[in-house]
DNA sequence: TGCATATGAATGAACG
DNA sequence: CGTTCATTCATATGCA
């Protein structure tokens, strides 16, 4: 089902020892920080740079306990599974191959089969995110640099800090929650 | 929560498919071979030489299967991640409540860190290891090497191919499987 | 209760 | 080397 209805349950105990849970096993976004990273997703955001990993960790903060990497890992895993998702499914499609026999010995439940083909078509991925104004007429160049910069100027990129765009002007210091996708989008 | 230690599960079956796994998909370390890989790592192995990796791979293949190119990854893989961890560190402070001031912490982002993930304390990169002395005579050449190898496995195996670098001609050609550390170290 | 599933985390492999 | 992808491991969770 496209994305999880399942309201986690409310683990009041987000504070002390973990936000995840009682023992701070593994992290568990809460329904807020869900909800902010699926609308995220949904508006095109897959690969989100470094900063605005943690720009969104920031933000997501407020919900509840949370670390950058678990935003990292976030988006891998969405990003991966539905990618793996529409794989399946294609497979699936014109393929067809029931191979009923294949299937003789038990096979590993931990491996993940997707059975779903619905799902609330997502957006494409949008190639030119038009989400970060601020870095607008940067980002592209910033993104071309990014792949190669690391061959000749691996030195370099320390100086060559390109990221210039400090515009988070409503970032962070007291901010309401904003409920709003567009206002969620503008802190990135 | 340090981490899971996990003992590399029952995949095991090191019998027929690949030692790795039921499918033979991806090699997968044993315990063994992940211990003495994390201990020539600590003892600052970083960026091992073709004949490095390639006496490490005959050592480890004792323990199952392996191929070189493995232990190539196993370094390239554990050295980035080590790195992106400790990286992340220094900007992951606790962000739970908002700093009035957001500049507070200026780092460059070199492209794109990642997140720290807490780990045993590694030793120091030891500058000039002094663990392989059979290649003392020939410094000069496996420093160009270096330089070649580390680009792609690709490459790594083009070189292999030309390279003559047989020169184990008293290391360790046949060995028994030596445990501790100590011994480990000398086969290179 | 026990399995199937959803998903956080980890890591082998490989790309640019 | 930094980044990204694919697959797997490990749990949490939902449901019958």
């Amino acid at each position: 089902m496209s994305f999880p209805l399942k309201v986690r349950s409310v683990r009041g105990n987000n504070g002390g020892g973990g936000g995840t849970g009682t023992k701070c096993g593994r992290w568990n976004p809460t329904v807020e920080q869900l909800k902010i990273l699926t609308d995220l997703f949904r508006a095109g955001l897959r690969t989100p740079t470094t900063d605005q990993i943690q720009k969104i960790s920031t933000e997501l903060s407020f919900y509840g306990k949370i670390e950058s990497k678990n935003v990292f890992y976030w988006f891998q895993n969405h990003k991966a599974r539905e990618r793996q998702k529409r794989r399946k499914i294609s497979i699936d499609f014109d393929h067809h191959h029931q191979e009923n026999d294949y299937i003789s010995h038990h096979r590993q439940p931990s491996t993940r089969d997707v059975f779903e083909i619905n799902e609330d078509e997502e957006e494409r991925v949008i190639e030119t995110l038009q989400l970060f104004p601020v870095n607008s007429f940067q980002e592209s160049k910033v993104d071309k640099m990014r792949s190669r910069v690391n061959n000749q100027y691996r030195e370099y990129i320390r100086e060559t800090n390109t990221t210039t765009f400090l515009s988070y002007s409503s970032c962070g210091a007291e901010m309401e929650h904003p409920s709003p996708l567009e206002l969620r989008l503008s802190f990135l």
